[in-house]
DNA sequence: ACCCAGGTGGCCC
DNA sequence: GGGCCACATGGG
């Protein structure tokens, strides 16, 4: 199977995920970084916390104490250090595009890309996470689902972020919405299926693979 | 009582 | 370049 008929047959079996969950932009930049290394579900309280304090726009949060993020976003775990990366990112935007959100994501990719990497604690998932769902800009998600699934399916053999991301690039037809839904599907594939520490249950996926149970690929 | 979660940056070599 | 570590809450 290659990357688009891999994309088809998750697209059947899960069915359209339609992400990134979240009403505007703001939230889906707020949602990137929360989401490092946290369960999305943690996420949700946070975001719902912000809501409740109408904290879930740039004005807002740009204003808001340290110590009233910190409180406020605590379900989501790391919560300092977050609320360090939540101010990085803003203070960038406020003093380089005025606070103006569309301004800053309507750069050219490449340069939105660089200087979100510039931002303190907004790494490369993170930044392609917000080039693609809130910029809506062609750009594939990696994470660390997309090298545990694909490794080992054979697809690749690296652990690299670029290459990775390069290589579904080329394979796959540049198509925002596909790019959209096939991240969404992995991380669906990777929490349900293809779980850590050589446990699985039935895949979705046909495919020879070395921790498959016997089910998948009887010889 | 573990293990895991849609990472990132700092530090060391 | 790579390997280890802290960061923290909540669910299975």
């Amino acid at each position: 199977m290659n990357l688009g008929e891999i994309y088809e047959t998750l697209l059947k079996y899960f069915g359209g995920q339609y992400w990134w969950p979240g009403e505007t932009k703001f939230e889906i930049i707020v949602g990137a970084i929360l989401t490092q290394q946290t369960s999305w579900r943690n996420v949700e309280k946070a975001i719902q916390n912000l809501k409740k304090e109408n904290m879930l726009n740039e004005v807002s949060l740009h204003k808001a104490t340290v110590k009233k993020i910190e409180k406020t976003i605590k379900p989501s775990g790391f919560y300092k250090i977050k609320t360090k990366r939540l101010k990085n990112f803003l203070n960038f935007v406020f003093k380089k595009y005025d606070g103006n959100l569309e301004k800053f994501f309507n750069l050219p990719k490449e340069q939105l890309r660089k200087e979100l990497l510039s931002i303190n604690g907004v790494g490369k998932e993170t930044a392609d996470s917000m080039i693609l769902y809130a910029a809506e800009k062609p750009i594939f998600v990696v994470d660390a689902y997309t090298h545990r699934i694909f490794n080992r399916i054979g697809i690749i053999n690296w652990d690299d972020y670029e290459k990775t991301r390069i290589f579904f690039e080329e394979e796959l037809e540049e198509n925002i919405e596909m790019f959209k839904e096939f991240h969404a599907l992995i991380v669906q594939l990777g929490k349900n299926i293809c779980k850590p520490k050589p446990k699985c249950n039935i895949c979705p996926l046909n495919i020879r693979c070395k921790y498959a149970i016997s089910i998948n690929n009887s010889t």
